[in-house]
DNA sequence: GCGGAAACTGTAAGCGCTTACATAGCGCTG
DNA sequence: CAGCGCTATGTAAGCGCTTACAGTTTCCGC
């Protein structure tokens, strides 16, 4: 038997073979009887191959149902056509619509995006940030502005330009594309506050690295002090990103006396997960208390009563936060701070308060 | 000056490479004194190194700013630990999460996630497909059955294996993780009918190239029939994926005469927009008209009535896909066809018809 | 019919990593 | 103390592509 053990080996190999390995590129041009740079050529310039040659390629393609290897295409041109974004959380349809406009705008310009979640979380952000360059992201967009400085450095060694969304200071590090969380929330309150309203309360979202955050719980003080209010004593409940977390602290916030007429939410979210709870508590929305949100998603119009909330442009931020990133990566621009305008969306559940 | 061209130039590129090029393994070798050998297996395989070497790369690979290249270690080690996900949309929340439980199930493997969307369409799902596949994608989570033949031999060519999620079949051509539509939607249709509706309408995704929308339809076309009424005269409007969309078609089938008592929508989303449309038409639910949906999302217990619907088990299902997934690509499993049971959650929205 | 531009195609050198294999240095055993 | 088996490192061969450059045809105009 000994004797046959070497042809009989390759061909278990060549059965293998057949079954598992991909094809190549290699694969196409022995095919098609031509080098693997016409191969290469044909995939990318179909122009600058005779039209001929380029049937023959697309045909051996085809049956061999070839897919090119992108990490060694990006490696060999070093070029990815890749942009990344890392967004807080994609559970909530806050980021959904900024980020399909972002998507679409790219894709003009013949860009992919690339989306990963950080869950709110700067460790798990950073950690995406480099998965994203590693896997050839030349260009990021990322949300707010809280971040390690580390980061910056890191990106600009790396050579990626990056543009931050949904917040705008004029003293950032990095180019953004926002609007003024503070003073989109001032107006909000400047407004509950002219409705009536003097016992006010917050839901906020953590404000612990996240500056979208705690810019609007500032916009709310700076309300109450423009009117005359004691803002220091306002009550604040900070929690998670859910329904059923402004849920809980809406009750918390509505058991305490006396009871605020007016609860101001972070964002919609948590507005909602107040109303919904308002409605078990037995409490009128607004005519026992008002309740106000941000953002303006979907939801918010889908909740009787309608919410009162901040209007931010997704898809307008997203599109030009998009045009922004291709100009940097192309090397035209060195990006800018755009600021763009939210605007206040009065609806149901803001009323005056009830006489005491 | 002619004699100082050189020099000068080559000044100039080495400010440029100081500036923008990123440092490679070599880079970091060279910095800590080894072996780019070495350098890859401290960043490997940590303890074949011993703790003198392994600190020194360290310490260059930080104080660099190093970042291995991801598809240049993909094309070396033939390991990419990526599993990639194609959802029909990220917009409404239904998929979110069963993702969630995916990646989280995957991430206890080793694995990560990479997640496109298909915008409900084949062609671009199969566009989608190839790109995860081009990036390394070693498994893809899919949702559905409908998809083209071709795409079950690219996958087969290329050694990708695959799972569906969302559906169950028992003669798909793929392995899958999913409840069984039509059943669930039987059982929701038969309570309608048992709580003494006749006149009975649908409100369903497009049904092409969609057979969740498709099976569901089917369920309800069965318990009427069971129920000896006509189910080839029962209303079906079939609308794209959104509230809004929901409430046009809920208007479009009430404004039918007689009009039906009862719409069955194939998912939550429709569903909601169908209930916002009727308290703008002054009809009460589910006094004047019952309305019931499919998922179970967040979004079917905020509104008020709640929703009476079928609660999919999202998260066991995404587990369970991971779980089989990893199984395929590690060559441990050929995949089978797990079949979750989806329940009934009978809540406000659906009541007694009024009688006429 | 000839020179040369234009139009294609082929050759081969990497891109930044991993890893099989070779090598070196060490402490042991017998 | 020869010789063994360790462990820690280095050497170098690719992985699958793109692209600069060189080579080959073809097609003109004159």
């Amino acid at each position: 038997m000994a004797r046959f053990a070497g042809p009989l080996f390759v061909l278990t190999v060549m059965l293998m073979t057949n079954l598992r390995a991909a094809p190549k590129l290699h694969d196409v041009a022995r095919a098609a009887g031509v080098s693997t740079a016409t191969v290469s050529r044909c995939l990318n310039f179909p122009d600058r191959v005779s039209r001929e040659t380029r049937d023959k390629v697309m045909a051996a393609v085809r049956t061999l149902g070839y897919s090119p290897n992108f990490g060694a295409r990006a490696m060999a041109a070093k070029r990815t056509n890749t942009i990344g974004a890392i967004i807080p959380t994609m559970e909530n349809a806050i980021f959904a619509r900024g980020l399909q406009a972002f998507q679409e705008e790219l894709r003009q310009s013949g860009y992919t995006l690339l989306v990963a979640s950080s869950s709110y979380r700067l460790d798990t952000e950073e950690e995406q940030i480099r998965s994203l360059v590693a896997r050839g992201a030349e260009g990021l967009l990322l949300i707010g502005h809280d971040r390690d400085a580390a980061i910056h450095h890191f990106l600009q060694t790396q050579g990626v330009p990056a543009v931050v969304a949904w917040s705008h200071d004029d003293g950032s590090a990095l180019p953004s594309v926002g609007f003024d969380n503070r003073r989109s929330m001032r107006a909000l309150a400047d407004e509950v506050v002219a409705t009536g309203h003097q016992r006010i309360a917050v839901i906020s979202a953590a404000t612990q690295s996240n500056d979208r955050a705690r810019e609007r719980v500032a916009g709310v003080r700076n309300a109450l002090d423009a009117a005359g209010l004691d803002a220091a004593a306002m009550p604040v409940v900070e929690t998670t990103y859910s329904i059923d977390s402004g849920a809980r602290a809406f009750e918390e916030l509505m058991t305490t006396d006396p009871r605020p007429t007016a609860v101001i939410c972070g964002n919609d979210v948590l507005a909602v997960g107040a109303m919904k709870r308002a409605r078990v508590m037995g409490l009128d929305v607004p005519g026992d208390v008002s309740i106000t949100g941000f953002d303006d998603i979907e939801l918010a119009n889908v909740v009787s009563p309608a919410l009162t909330t901040v209007h931010v442009p997704h898809r307008d931020m997203g599109r030009k936060a998009a045009r922004m990133l291709v100009d940097m990566v192309a090397g035209n621009a060195a990006g800018d701070r755009t600021q763009l305008e939210a605007r206040l969306c009065r609806r149901e559940s803001l009323a005056p308060p009830a006489k005491a």
